[in-house]
Order: C-alpha cells, then structure tokens, then sequence
DNA sequence: ACCATTCAATCAAACGTTTGATTTATGTTT
DNA sequence: AAACATAAATCAAACGTTTGATTGAATGGT
C-alpha cells in the first residue's frame, strides 16, 4: 500500500511543523522569518503557502500542533481522571491534585516540549490571536477543569464556585513561575541552571505549598449582600 | 534658567519612550516598527538614531525607563521596609508580606503601567537581551530580596535558605500569574473583565493561600547526604 | 554665528508572497 | 505491461513592500 503520497506530503508539512515550533518558542511571530523556518526545515520558500496558505497560517498550525503535542503528554494524567473521579474519596482527590501539579511541574520544565511552549502560549495568553482558541480548548481549558474538580470536591465546594477557580489558577501560578521567571530565580540563586536539588526541592515546596492552601477553610458565606 | 534646550529634548525623548512603553508592551520587539513609534510619538524617524541611537537603544532605555516607573510605584512598600524590617517583630513580617503582596496585586492588575509591563517583562525573562541587567537590578532585585526577608524572618530562617526563596518565588507566582494569564481565567469566568467581587475575592484568596504558605512547616534537614 | 534639534529624502537589505516551470507520484487506457 | 494523462509536490527566481538606518539641509533659541 503505497503510503508514499502521504507520506512524502507530510513529511515535509511536519518538518515544517517542527521547525516553526522550534522558531516560534524561541523568538517572536516577527522576529522569524519564513526563510528561515524554511531554511531549518530543508524546504522550499513556497512550501509554506502550499500547505499553510501563509505565514500565519503556519503559526496557527503550528499552536494546534503544539497544542496536541502538549495535551497527549498529560493525557495519561487527564483522561483517566475523569471516571476515576466518581468513586474517589474527598481525600483522594486532595492528594492527585497535588500530584497532578507535581507531575505538571517536571512536565514544563524537564519535558521536551516544555522548551518551547512557554514562549508560544504566554504570547497567546497576552494576545490572543485565532490560535487561542485552539490552545484553550484543547490544554488549557480542561486542564482548568479537572483541577478545579477535584479541588472542589476535597474541599466539599463547586466545581464553579470562583473561590475553587482562583484557587486552581494560584495553585497553576505558583507551579510555572518557575518555568517561566526561571531566569529571575536562577539570578537568585547564582546558578545557570536547576540543579537536581533544586528541583527536588520546588517539588517538595510546591507539594507542601499546595497541601497547605487545600486545607485553608473555604469562605462562609457571610457575604454583605 | 533656561530649561527649554533640555525641556525641549527630554520633550521628543520621552515622547519617544512614552510610545515605544505602550508599543513594545503590546506587541513584539519586531512587530514593532520605528516609523509606528515615531508616528505616536509625533516625532521624527531620525530622533530615534539622534537620542538612542538605534531601536535597540530605544527599547534599551524603554526597559530602564519601564524599570523606574515599576519601582517607583513600589517604592513606598520597598525603601520604607529595610529599617522598618529590623524593628519588626516575627509577626508582623508575615503580615507584611501579605500586605505587600497584595499592593502587588493591586499594581499590576489595576495600575498604569501595569498594561504595558507583563509582555515586556515576560519577554525579557523568557529571552533575556541586554535590558534584563537592568530590570533584575532595579526591580526583580529588589523586590524578591525583600520580601524573602520578611519571610525568613518570619519562618526564623535565613533569606538566603533555597527553601525561602521557592517559597517567595511561589508566592510570587501565585500572584502574578492572575495578570499574566488573564486571559485563561476570564474566560472560564465567563466575563470579559474581572469584576469588582473578582479583585475582592482574589486578593482575599491570595492573602489567606498566603498565610497558610507561611505558616507550612520549616523543613527539618534530615538531608540525604 | 553657533549649537542642538528636527526634518524630508534616500538607501540597501530583508520581508512575505507569487509565479511558472519542473519533478514526482497516481490513475487510466491501450 | 507499456504508454499516456492527471494531479500533487517541489523548486529557483522574481515581485512589490516595508524595514532600520543615514544623509544633508532647514529650523530656532541663545
């Protein structure tokens, strides 16, 4: 069965793929030319228009491309979760979120992805452009969501409760600061990269950090309206 | 005395920074062109080349100038609290660090500056040109040694313990993060802009996550090696 | 008359995109 | 199976525009 076809089309649309991800990580949607992508990719100028239309065509492709990459390494973590959440204790629930961010955290700054996403989604979350949407839809938004599952149900709140919300996103916070004001924290520490402590040690924090901010009391209702 | 020679100069030039700040701060160093920046700034192309020589010059000096702003808006939190911190009792830092972190909260969700700051900060984190000396010194410097002093002296460890600067960092990020992705939380909020409830709410949220962060138990060192 | 500043005009280089020809694969007819 | 026709994919070359930068003349206060 000849696959040649296909093959040979995507094997030149995935190196370009690749080599857009890579630039685009690494420098601004100005900052990299198509020559350039190209030049990484071994093709030709006009392979960009032929199968992304244009340039930004490519840079929409490429954040669902990376959008996809991202969401299959935590898909283990994520799909699972979701039938396993039914008959889950309230306690149960505390410990996997705290492990989910554990698992998060070694997943932005260990993972091969993790080199270049930060770049591409901060720029999204800043200014969003039509990508966004694809970003959200298929990372962002449900990662949100499960967290916020089972951090409502530990603590015995909706999973919509806003108070749940903020918490999830502090708790999502606390966890890529370090991936991305990683320069500022290794200014701090005078290094030029994590050490293996260093990380062991965010993890042990982050995970005591997230226990603690579980456990504080959820807001009674005593509103002033 | 005649200032106009200067007045006149410091005219054109902080026109120019001016309108690089908002253009630079919403858009990438490439994706902005020195013609936009001269339009805005209601000047002409060479006054770039005259007063910082080149573009580079120009955002160069628009992270110093950035750099300024930033710590001069925080600079009633920050100069004041070095004698303040010697005086102080353990108590009182811990909720001087909240409180400090709150002001923060405040600033860059609800101040001036705070629109145009996050991408060039981001950015300069993420890919660190020549400014990133600067903004460390005059701004992230400053601010972590601070309150990483607050919380050792209120955890009873010394500010230079890594565990008290991931812990500062964290909160940092906690912080932060409600600015820089904005964009994710408004949207599973499901509004277009944070609410008054919402400022409310979060501060409030940030404040007591924080509270219990500080009070997490001090790690013992039990060390492996 | 001098100096700092502003201005319109101009430059080469780099940009994203388009073009028309060429090569490679697929399908059809004999 | 061989010859032809059609489509998919790649290529070098060129397009017009915009970019950052430079120039030398004009302006105005002292």
């Amino acid at each position: 069965m000849s696959t040649t076809q296909t093959e040979s089309r995507n094997d030149t649309r995935t190196r370009l793929l690749n080599a857009a991800l890579q630039a685009f990580g690494s420098r601004d949607y100005d900052g990299v030319s198509t020559r350039e992508i190209v030049e990484m990719a071994d093709a030709n100028i006009s392979a960009i228009s032929y199968h992304f239309e244009n340039k930004q065509g490519l840079y929409h492709a490429t954040v669902a491309y990376l959008s996809e990459i991202l969401k299959a390494g935590m898909a283990e973590q994520l799909d699972s979760l979701e039938p396993w959440l039914k008959q889950a204790s309230a306690e149960d629930c505390g410990e996997k979120a705290c492990q989910f961010l554990g698992h998060f955290f070694e997943h932005i700054l260990l993972g091969e992805v993790g080199k270049h996403a930060p770049g591409i989604i901060f720029r999204e979350q800043n200014r969003p452009t039509e990508a966004y949407q694809i970003l959200f839809e298929t990372l962002l938004g449900p990662m949100h969501k499960t967290l916020a599952q089972l951090v409502a149900k530990y603590r015995g709140q909706s999973a919509q409760d806003p108070q749940v919300l903020y918490m999830v996103h502090s708790l999502l916070g606390q966890t890529v600061i370090f991936r991305i004001a990683q320069t500022t924290l290794l200014k701090i520490l005078k290094q030029k990269k994590y050490s293996r402590e260093d990380i062991k040690g965010i993890k042990h924090q982050l995970g005591t950090q997230c226990r603690a901010i579980l456990d504080t009391q959820p807001i009674t209702n005593h509103s002033d309206q």
